[in-house]
DNA sequence: ACACAACCTGACCAATCGGTCAAGAAAATT
DNA sequence: AATTTTCTTGACCGATTGGTCAGGTTGTGT
């Protein structure tokens, strides 16, 4: 009773240690991979910031460019799901609503995580290839066909669906990565509660009214 | 008269092989940076491309980070002026416009530009915190009066002009920033013209019918 | 033609990097 | 308690980097 040949019991000291271990180290990894880049990050800098030494990163994670493609990896899935709200919405105002609130709650929470993801792209996607061919390309045309939809059924107006996607895009990362610019011009505070709100809020309401989305089925 | 003593005559040689050298070195860099990032690109690499040997990289730029700072200036500038079409509008759509127009266009004929200033900023500014502060905080401040005014006049609905300045940025500079990612999307061809074009019609539709924009005095 | 200044460059260097390794410590298994 | 497995870490290494420098070449003014 006491072991733990049940893999539903506590877990034994070695696998929690090695979670809490991983945990840091890409913690530390995002950080230090969105402020200075792939090539400015140095393994001793994040070993440093996850309170381990070097060699023990080299435990966890073989090479930088290992621990590089998990970061990479684990900011893609929550930027993939964040369009869960964008599904089975009865009109584009809440589908493209729910999805810019949740956007923006990214850009938001995982500003870091978003650095790295934008870093990335712009140096021609060298470790994320395909998942930009397959997964984001299937991803993006399902939900041009949703947007294809609305449009048909006379519920917004007749716009590009994949340029609508990229304006969303590009509109709620803007303010994780620009956000030192964002800070800069806000008298050199971060945005506070209240900023964010009226940001949100007023991104969907220009989009929302530029595509002419209407409410209620 | 086959002197230069007139500055306006003809340069002298060697004015000329370093205003040659010069350009080389720095379009280069310009592409370097934007494809590796500071901490990965090298001066080897800027060399090989620009053609001359690195020796001779630091005999007209002392060092790495001068390079980069001068590549990040020379963006700023262009980047900056892009809002001449912006003042002096009688209205908002044919000033926003403007200026849609203007941006889309950089994001068009200097990507690699457009990516080292992304990614200055995302890392936090470490060169151009200064200009960050002063020029473009007056640029700011003095258009979001310009787009006051607007407002006041009852030209365009009362929104934001800072975020909707934000929105501008965000959109036209994500057709080079994520350029790589728009291009996979898109069969992995770059954008043809049409392609260019219904963007940057969709981007000011989009937007100025999102800020009610009124046409005419 | 001469002298001076500007320009060019192969060879070189100290510093730093990602990654390795062997030897030991700690935990799990028997 | 013994043994095996997993984890930890300081010391180390080859490779690469930004930057230097001495000596040569080229252009310019006199």
């Amino acid at each position: 009773m006491t072991s733990q040949t049940r893999p539903s019991k506590r877990p034994s000291k070695r696998v929690e240690t090695r979670r809490e271990n991983e945990r840091a180290i890409l913690s530390a990894a995002e950080k230090v991979f969105a402020e200075a880049g792939f090539g400015g990050a140095t393994m001793q800098l994040i070993a440093d910031m996850a309170g381990l030494p070097k060699a023990n990163l080299h435990y966890y994670f073989a090479t930088k460019e290992d621990l590089y493609r998990r970061v990479v990896q684990d900011i893609f899935e929550i930027w993939l799901h964040a369009a869960d709200s964008f599904d089975n919405a009865p009109d584009p105002a809440t589908g493209i609503g729910a999805y810019i609130d949740a956007k923006m709650e990214i850009s938001r929470r995982h500003p870091n995580g978003s650095k790295v993801w934008a870093s990335e792209v712009m140096h021609g996607a060298p470790v994320i290839q395909d998942y930009l061919e397959n997964t984001l390309r299937d991803w993006t045309d399902g939900r041009i066909a949703v947007i294809q939809g609305w449009i048909d059924a006379g519920q917004m107006a007749p716009i590009s669906p994949r340029h609508l996607l990229y304006m969303l895009w590009a509109t709620t990362q803007h303010y994780a990565d620009f956000g030192h610019q964002v800070e800069t011009l806000n008298q050199g505070k971060p945005l506070s509660g209240a900023d964010w709100q009226v940001a949100k809020q007023q991104v969907k309401d220009i989009i929302l009214r530029g595509i002419g989305a209407v409410q209620g089925a």
